[in-house]
RNA sequence: GCGCGGGUAGUCUAGGGGUAGGACAACGGCUUUCCGAGCCGUUAGCCCGGGUUCGAAUCCCGGCCCGCGCACCA
């Protein structure tokens, strides 16, 4: 176990679920420490995605029913079929190895399936005959209610709860584009088979933002912000570019200018919780490895004790998961556009004429009118009445010109969509920030966390443990806590043991009550990265502990350095 | 899911058919005027189930978990 993931478990930021029964993979318990992290890290987010765009955040249900992922195409593109051999116990996803073996396309079914391997007498590569085709599912089914109930299934993604509500949304955002959507939540996949911890998980926690635009606009008044970051992309022929973002959409590298809107701001926001730029990258998903429903896929990517992990995607969804519920659900999900000028339109209509039709067609007559209305204008027209072809001369109907004024059009928005894998993040942060370094001879391990993100933000310590400087400490322990700092006391051991207990967390801060303290009512503030110390009043502490942990300022703008 | 290797205290590890040893950590006490000091004490362990055996943590089988490779990761 890396040194890293020994501090993670030994001191709570992540435990495995399940340990006193023997744990299962794919699941992680947050710890304490892990799961403050996580949380600031959300509201970091936040600030980034919903507050400082023109964007909600909503909060669905973590079951769906079984519609949602029909129309979303995930119970059939998540339900793969598996041949497995007899001999060797292998498994192949069956359409890609028919692919690979035979090259003709299989319908990824069963029946389909499993005529090809008896049609073509496939063997596995060990020359084992293959079982009967399986299916893989990696949606968790579930059953609402009693008896049969109705079939659900934990989602996926949380994505499909922002398309779902689209036509409140749109309402709420007083019917004009473009608005962004965004869930943080918990999303499941039935994994294979599991690995490396946080990594790849059946349960996991998603941030997702669905933005919703007109496709001739995927361009962001903001993008002027982010135009000049240098990042660097690696397109889908895995070339690498260190390139403004601003000449990657002229050279389109990248697809348009939201895709590298949203890619700047997902970069500042991971250099702000503490990912590392020489890390980190976006890489293009190729023509193949692209989602269903995706038409352009950006992941960022960052270089981990793994290798390098995606821990975001931003995908173009194009118009695909509100025209496929659009179809299925039978509701209107499109946007009425308003022209800037109505557009005034001259053209020539068939309008019936009543007198004539009636007395000759009868009963048919109303029906035909209405047909009328549909008809290109020429001499005579012909129209379908139940089945009946009739033909109408120029007697029955007159053609008059007229204007129509167009003000608008309805479309169906487009959703651009970046979506964070938190526990990958979080794992992420915890890497970049992890140091030793040596101290007086000895080594020290630290995690030099952003100020923002660390789970525990002061920690108070006399500096021996015993009166009167225990007491006072808990006093301002406990006036720190209300505060509002995550403030921790801990007066065992002696003094250079506790500081390293805090550098090992990663808590930028320590509070040290000393003889001093008794004479002046003054108190040391020890940063973690550099171990210097200033002295500061005690009267002051709080309002330089918020301007600290909300800033970079060194702590000698604060007090005398002290030692 | 397959193959290989592994699973001993909170963490790391020694050993191994006959009462399981250490280090670090944690906790209590003494000590202690600023970076893992010292002394005394305490807590705490053989992944789970079955089999073989007088006796299993040790051997065998199965399961779970971890690591690596293959496959999977929409």
């Amino acid at each position: 176990m890396s040194d890293l993931m020994e501090i993670a478990i030994r001191r709570g930021f992540f435990w495995q679920s399940f340990e006193i029964y023997g744990g299962i993979a794919g699941f992680i318990d947050y710890a304490p420490l892990g799961n403050n992290l996580r949380r600031k890290i959300e509201n970091i987010w936040r600030k980034y995605f919903v507050i400082e765009e023109r964007a909600v955040e909503i909060d669905c249900p973590n079951i769906g029913i079984e519609e949602v992922f029909i129309a979303s195409g995930h119970v059939s593109s998540f339900n793969d079929v598996a041949i497995e051999c007899e001999n060797c116990g292998r498994i192949f996803r069956a359409d890609h190895y028919i692919k690979e073996k035979l090259d003709i396309e299989v319908d990824p079914s069963i029946e389909a399936v499993k005529e090809a391997v008896e049609y073509y007498q496939m063997k596995c590569e060990c020359g084992g005959k293959f079982k009967d085709p399986t299916p893989i599912s990696l949606m968790f089914k579930t059953t609402i209610g009693p008896g049969k109930g109705k079939v659900g299934y934990l989602r996926p993604e949380t994505a499909q709860g922002m398309f779902i509500n689209f036509t409140r949304l749109l309402h709420y955002f007083r019917e004009k584009l473009p608005f962004g959507v965004a869930q943080i939540g918990r999303a499941y996949r039935n994994e294979i088979s599991p690995r490396q911890g946080v990594i790849r998980l059946r349960e996991f926690n998603q941030a997702e933002l669905e933005y919703f635009v007109d496709p001739k606009f995927k361009r962001h008044e903001k993008f002027e912000d982010v135009a000049e970051d240098v990042v660097s992309l690696v397109d889908k022929f895995d070339v690498l570019h260190r390139i403004k973002l601003r000449e990657a959409v002229e050279r389109g590298i990248v697809a348009h200018e939201l895709l590298a809107y949203f890619i700047g701001r997902t970069r500042r926001f991971l250099l702000d919780i503490g990912i590392k730029d020489e890390k980190l990258r976006f890489r293009q998903h190729k023509d193949d490895e692209r989602a269903h429903y995706a038409a352009d896929c950006w992941d960022a990517e960052v270089l981990t004790s793994f290798g390098w992990i995606e821990i975001v995607g931003i995908a173009d969804r194009t118009d695909y998961d509100l025209k496929r519920h659009s179809e299925l659900s039978g509701e209107d999900l499109s946007v009425f556009i308003p022209y800037p000028e109505p557009i005034k339109i001259k053209k020539k209509k068939v309008v019936a004429k009543m007198e004539k039709i009636g007395p000759t067609f009868k009963q048919k007559a109303k029906k035909i009118a209405e047909k009328l209305e549909n008809v290109e204008p020429k001499d005579f027209v012909e129209v379908e009445v139940d089945g009946e072809k009739i033909k109408l001369t120029s007697e029955f109907f007159d053609v008059v010109e007229i204007e129509e004024e167009l003000t608008g059009e309805r479309i169906v928005p487009h959703v651009i969509e970046p979506s964070f894998g938190l526990d990958r993040i979080s794992y992420a942060v915890l890497e970049h920030a992890f140091d030793k370094d040596i101290v007086d001879g000895e080594e020290r391990k630290v995690l030099r966390l952003k100020r923002s993100v660390t789970p525990i933000e002061v920690a108070v310590l006399p500096l021996l443990s015993r009166e009167p400087f225990t007491t006072k400490s808990l006093e301002i322990y406990s006036f720190l806590k209300t505060e509002g700092f995550y403030v921790e006391y801990d007066d065992s051991g002696s003094i250079g043991r506790r500081y390293r207990r805090y550098d090992e967390i990663g808590t930028p801060f320590c509070i040290t009550v000393d003889h001093q303290t008794f004479e002046d009512d003054t108190v040391t503030i020890r940063d973690r990265d550099t171990t210097k110390q200033v002295r500061v009043s005690c009267k002051k502490l709080a309002e330089i502990l918020r301007i600290l942990l909300s800033t970079n300022k060194d702590i000698e703008e604060f007090g005398p350095r002290f030692r």
